[in-house]
DNA sequence: GTCTATAAAGTGATAGAC
DNA sequence: GTCTATCACTTTATAGAC
């Protein structure tokens, strides 16, 4: 007996359905704790719901956290590839966009880098692999920008290191921010400052990187 | 009926004592999975002896992950202080010291800051607290040679964002290698070269940074 | 759709033989 | 010290009533 696999549109009334609030208190508990640590009891709790309802809805754990997974990541990808394609756009002034839209999803949503980083390290293949392919013409069109700048000895940096340095700058502040906060002993309003005034920050310092210091 | 108190010396032989190995495989599969994704039948197999055992040299999984985290945690610890306090050093000269001792850190010890940042996330109150005293006086240091730089208009920069960027310039290629690697495109021993590289660039861009942009 | 009750499987820990 | 066998408890998932 196959297990009711649910039209979609059982309820086409607005949000907040009950499929709805179980998703999102997955989606709270499985990127707060990670898969193992996470128990269904948990979800279902948090959902305000039954253990049982969970089950009808997703057929079962893994199913549910590989749905809340895929759309995590796709959040993820969204948020830093959108803005880049615009070939309206200088290399500089995409490097504004990238560091602006990253800063702001990251402030809307600051642990979702840590469960990237995460899941990657658990499943090397599953997920790197796609999210190479999405970051596929970012990466060429960064690449060729830098090299022929290398080349033409107006910058002098590995694309390595330019990649390196704009994510570290731009995403570690969220995920370290426990360790950052203690250790400068910044307040939460003080900490979200500091990272709006990194959106202007950080495309001056990348810039200054590139130059040849010689 | 109290449990076999071991007294800690009843092999003086070398190392690689069965307790060793059960602490070391504990180590490589608690620092990959977490607490709650390794299972003891797991760490025993890794460690080539029976689940019983594991439990009759430490006791409970939740002791032989404490005993493991300590462990980690005062390792990271020393990498980033032990050569910080020479007060014979210029402060570029320590901030030299400090990304070179990160840097070859993190090259020995990969896993070490998603496992710190992970646990610091899981409990923010029990690790986080010992960590900031820890790194007291480094951050005392820092922060009074960066005001009294500012004040004097040398320099202009937050100590907070000083120390984000030192942080993320550094720390992040590591937690982030598996993202950076695939994008990037790098090989294994490319990686590493690019982590020497970046003991002496890091430094330079730091100094960079400091002075005012404008 | 939603619940209670329970089956089925997993996991940490111990007893007891050697 | 080290093993096998097993207990005790947790957790996922399902059956079945409403």
């Amino acid at each position: 007996m196959p297990k009711t696999a649910r039209s979609k549109k059982q309820k086409p009334a607005k949000e907040s359905s009950t499929e709805e609030r179980i998703k999102e208190a997955a989606r709270r508990l499985f990127t707060l704790k990670g898969f193992a640590a996470t128990r269904t009891r948990d979800i279902a709790e948090e959902a305000g719901i039954n253990l049982a309802l969970l089950n009808y809805y997703f057929r079962s754990k893994q199913k549910l956290f590989d749905l809340v997974m895929l759309e995590n990541f796709q959040q993820f990808i969204k948020g830093i590839t959108v803005n880049f394609m615009d070939e309206t756009l200088s290399f500089d002034q995409r490097i504004e966009r990238i560091v602006e839209a990253y800063v702001d999803m990251l402030t809307r949503l600051p642990d979702l880098p840590m469960f990237i980083l995460n899941e990657i390290r658990g499943n090397p293949s599953k997920i790197a692999a796609k999210l190479q392919m999405e970051i596929a013409p970012m990466r060429q069109n960064m690449f060729t920008q830098l090299i022929t700048s290398n080349e033409a000895g107006k910058t002098n940096l590995e694309p390595f290191h330019f990649i390196a340095n704009l994510i570290g700058l731009t995403v570690f502040p969220f995920v370290g921010r426990p360790i950052l906060q203690r250790v400068t002993g910044v307040t939460d309003d003080q900490f979200q400052q500091y990272m709006q005034d990194r959106k202007r920050l950080i495309p001056v310092w990348l810039k200054a990187m590139l130059t040849p210091p010689k």
